[in-house]
DNA sequence: CGCATTTGACCCGCGC
DNA sequence: GCGCGGGTCAAATGCG
């Protein structure tokens, strides 16, 4: 592109032709070189596929062997049983186990409105389908069954329930919680956290949220909120937004669940990210070692973005290989399986953290000058170059509307962001820190094998990457900035602090398509997982 | 008026 | 059993 320009641009006269010709051989060979380049990005993506699958497979493996081992009659199989003995009776009814999940909801929903029911026509479903929580008690009986059986998709078969008012998704998506703890004992749902540098309040990742609380944690004097996707009345995904506690330009933003609806272009890139990285940490087989899964999660990261994407490939190929993931890294919190992926340029204070990698390749890879020149001068934004010194940003441009380049767009607002509370060293807030829980070795080192795995990462890049052109939003330019962004991903330094066996849930990533992953999410028996 | 946000109350699991 | 911390609810409030 800017080779045209310059053409055209060129300003001898005589010499013009001759220039020209020049330019446009180099031109011409450039974009040779780019085909070319093409065509072996193309073979290698293929390549890592067969990888990645392999990988896959090995992972399986392992998890396998190593439930087989260790607790061989405990949790796994008791799951397994649990879930398909489930999953048969919520289709027929679903009364044989009303125990703890019952309980709870009714503790949850009806002890507010009512107070004895008998445990059956308890269910808070039924009786939210109803919304009259005293009678019809066999209506209820059928209905619940249903719901069972929607819960089971984790909001899968939700299309139809868009129907139903939010307090019957609530409910249902908190029987879903609930039995899925229970079954699980300690196990909840990933998470996918994000440390990204981001001067407003929350990242723009595309998706409409709409904030239910705001808490303030402990260790943090930063408070946290907590968001929901309003994309789909039923979309369980849920996302909490804190400031770092020892880097305030630093937002952690942690993802948990899948949409279950079609997403905004803009909001896919994140969504595939945390799908991808979530899927890490989920035990892609017990049941059925399904590689089709992450190689499907890896081919829409790599092609079925927006026109972003493929347009940053372009930009990719000219640019130096190594990707930086700076730092990332697989703990449990709360017993939250929990991948953190932090883009974030130089970490701020390394306070004892022994996992935050050294600082030179961060700052190294922070600097995107390199990648970007060349576009510089004609579709760059002046604020990237000067947030370029400090890493990469991620502010809300629909809040500040910030095309006029001024610096800083800090729109901080209602944040209590005194520098004066800065200064308290106050770690430990829930991060990545550690909570040692006994994870078999296996497991460990198998996940990270995964994540470390250059395919997982060129994915993540990709989704991020384009995530970054959408989060910035300046217009049109989405595509240069991506580019631009030179988010750079690496295999290094990728610690691991603890993590339960992944088998967790939530394996359900929906993309753009709910209705096709459907079945390839129920060819994996995914299902099971989450009950 | 229909939303989104705010905010105190509430629930729940966990550790003591 | 109690207190704590994380998470959610929902009435009140604010906003376009
Ligand atoms: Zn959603």
């Amino acid at each position: 592109m800017e080779d045209h320009n310059n053409i055209s641009k060129s300003n001898g006269d005589e010499e013009n032709g001759s220039i020209k010709h020049q330019k446009l051989e180099s031109a011409k060979g450039e974009m040779g070189e780019v085909i070319e380049e093409n065509k072996r990005l193309k073979l290698l993506l293929a390549r890592l596929a067969n990888d990645y699958q392999s990988l896959q497979t090995n992972f399986t493996d392992i998890l396998i062997q190593q439930e087989e081992s260790t607790k061989a009659t405990c949790k796994t199989s008791i799951i397994h049983e649990e879930s398909e003995f489930i999953t048969l009776s919520l289709g027929m009814s679903c009364t044989d186990q009303p125990s703890k999940d019952e309980k709870r909801n009714r503790n949850r929903t009806e002890k507010r409105k009512l107070d004895d029911e008998d445990l059956h026509k308890g269910l808070a479903l039924g009786l939210d389908i109803k919304f009259d929580p005293s009678t019809n008690e066999a209506e209820v009986t059928n209905n619940s069954s249903q719901q069972r059986s929607f819960e089971n998709e984790e909001g899968k078969g939700e299309e139809s329930s868009e129907i139903w008012s939010h307090s019957k998704v609530m409910n249902t998506m908190k029987a879903e919680d609930k039995s899925e703890t229970y079954q699980h004992s300690q196990l909840k749902k990933t998470r996918v956290s994000i440390r990204a540098r981001c001067e407003t309040q929350t990242m723009n990742d595309g998706c409409q949220w709409r904030k239910y609380g705001q808490k303030m944690a402990k260790g943090n004097p930063f408070p946290r909120g907590y968001y929901r996707c309003t994309v789909s009345p039923s979309c369980p995904v849920r996302k909490q937004v804190q400031r770092c506690a020892e880097d305030m330009s630093i937002l952690i933003t942690t993802y948990e669940g899948n949409h279950n609806h079609p997403l905004p272009i803009s909001a896919t890139a994140m969504a595939s990210t945390t799908s991808a990285a979530a899927s890490v940490l989920q035990s892609p087989s017990l049941t059925s070692p399904n590689s089709d899964i992450a190689s499907t999660i890896i081919n829409s990261s790599a092609t079925n973005y927006n026109p972003n994407a493929l347009n940053f490939s372009t930009h990719q190929i000219s640019r130096p290989y190594p990707f930086y993931f700076p730092n990332s890294s697989i703990s449990t919190i709360n017993s939250h399986p929990t991948i953190t992926l932090d883009i974030t340029a130089p970490p701020p204070t390394s306070s004892g953290f022994s996992y935050i990698p050294k600082y030179s390749s961060s700052i190294t890879g922070l600097n995107f000058s390199s990648g970007f020149s060349p576009l510089q001068s004609s579709n760059i934004p002046q604020q990237w170059s000067s947030y370029s010194g400090n890493g990469n940003y991620f502010n809300n441009g629909t809040l500040t509307q910030n095309r006029n380049q001024g610096g800083y767009v800090t729109n901080t607002g209602k944040q209590p962001f005194h520098q004066g509370h800065l200064h308290q060293p106050i770690y430990m807030s829930n991060h990545i820190i550690s909570q040692q829980q006994s994870v078999p070795d296996s497991i460990v080192a198998a996940t990270k094998e995964i994540t470390t795995n250059q395919k997982f990462q060129s994915a993540l890049t990709t989704a991020l990457t384009t995530y970054v052109g959408n989060g910035t939003r300046a217009k049109e330019n989405d595509v240069a900035e991506s580019a631009d962004m030179n988010l750079k991903l690496s295999g290094g330094d990728v610690s691991f602090t603890s993590s339960q066996n992944g088998i967790g849930f939530a394996s359900s990533r929906y993309l753009n398509m709910p209705s096709s992953l459907n079945k390839v999410q129920q060819g994996n028996s995914v299902n099971f997982h989450h009950h």
